[in-house]
DNA sequence: AATATTAATTTTGTATACAAAATATTTAAA
DNA sequence: TTTAAATATTTTGTATACAAAATTAATATT
């Protein structure tokens, strides 16, 4: 089958997207069509799909860059913790060797790194535990949450938070050990003290 | 703050959602904007947002009425069975006596209504425990699984399951004495067992 | 000065036109 | 009769126009 390229609303998502990841266009901002449009070169049409495609995805919400409130935060999280606790114990049973490799590597440029570097990591590290479940639903369920949380990533960046790594290490061997049970509660407990830490920063 | 009304967005919304979910417009249809625009007597531009719309919420799939193999209901079930299973230990924490009630009042029904009441009872039944989470995120997130589910309510409907009411008790019945594990681990079989019955059909 | 009304402006929702892309159909070649 | 190429048709993507709705600014009234 042949995919089709859709090129101005590519270009016009992608944009916005990218804008609201990076804090270019802060939380709480309104997004006009037209002023996009013309900023990016395209027609309404595109703009207006993009727009409507990130509401659907949490990105925006009534024409704003989505402003997440504390109990937001805990809200998403308790869905997080639930389907990536699931992956946790799922990857203990069904992570391929290759991919343990490549998890550990990523706990060892957490330690290493640069900032660029370790942010990278991370979200490798999370992204191959979601994978090892081989669920698209499931991935894609968490995939949207993600890019809620990434609007902080640079916040969370800045202030490291401790002991991530040494989490990371934890469930890492647990899921080495084949220890479902154990790699699901240092998951929920993991994401727990993230979520914590998010909220600690938010105020 | 004042609603929007949109009433074009809103007509074809609902009229191509309903097509889908009673299954006049059936699983595998393509859609085409201009038939539907013409048919519902508005122009295409309400008619391509409703579809993108119906895209993210998982009814379409590349233009097609969405059409789940037993993979992709396995898979869906996977994430259903999490969050609903969470659900219910909450519900046995935070259930309100009224809504306990009201969960009664289902199980009655499903033993006394006629075919359209039970299913309504049903909906009830499990929409009051996913409303005791209280996380809209979390609710809005099981919505979108039930209504791909719902493609498949009429054929269950036809071939009524065995014991779905008894297992419907049972939840009831360990919520009402506050045993979330129990509440938990009864509506992960409950829903497994929906599961393996709706494959069933679709062989 | 604060509140309510009205008017001006911005922004969105919908319809429509047209070109690009995808699909279906016909014709030609093996 | 099958396969390939060319053509015609349908369908989608994008731009644009205009009216409805929402927002903002200005005016009048208390």
């Amino acid at each position: 089958m042949i995919k089709k390229s859709s090129i101005a609303f590519k270009k016009s998502y992608e944009y916005i997207r990218d804008q609201i990841l990076n804090g270019e266009l802060p939380r709480g901002t309104k997004l006009i069509e037209e002023k996009l449009a013309e900023e990016i070169g395209v027609s309404r049409t595109p703009v207006r799909e993009s727009i409507r495609r990130l509401e659907q995805e949490g990105l925006i919400q009534q024409k704003r860059v989505v402003n997440p409130s504390e109990t937001d935060l805990r809200n998403l999280f308790q869905v997080r913790i639930l389907l990536e606790g699931f992956a946790a114990r799922s990857a203990a049973q069904f992570l391929r060797e290759e991919d343990l490799g490549e998890l550990r590597e990523c706990v060892r440029i957490g330690r290493s790194g640069n900032a660029e570097e370790i942010m990278t990591a991370n979200e490798r590290f999370h992204d191959l535990i979601v994978q090892s479940t081989h669920n698209p639903f499931m991935i894609d369920t968490i995939a949207r949450m993600h890019s809620i949380i990434y609007l902080f990533r640079k916040t969370v960046v800045y202030h490291k938070r401790p002991f991530l790594i040494d989490e990371h290490e934890q469930i890492c061997q647990a899921i080495a050990e084949h220890q479902g049970e154990l790699a699901e509660r240092l998951m929920q407990e993991h994401l727990q003290a993230d979520l914590e830490f998010c909220i600690h920063l938010l105020k």
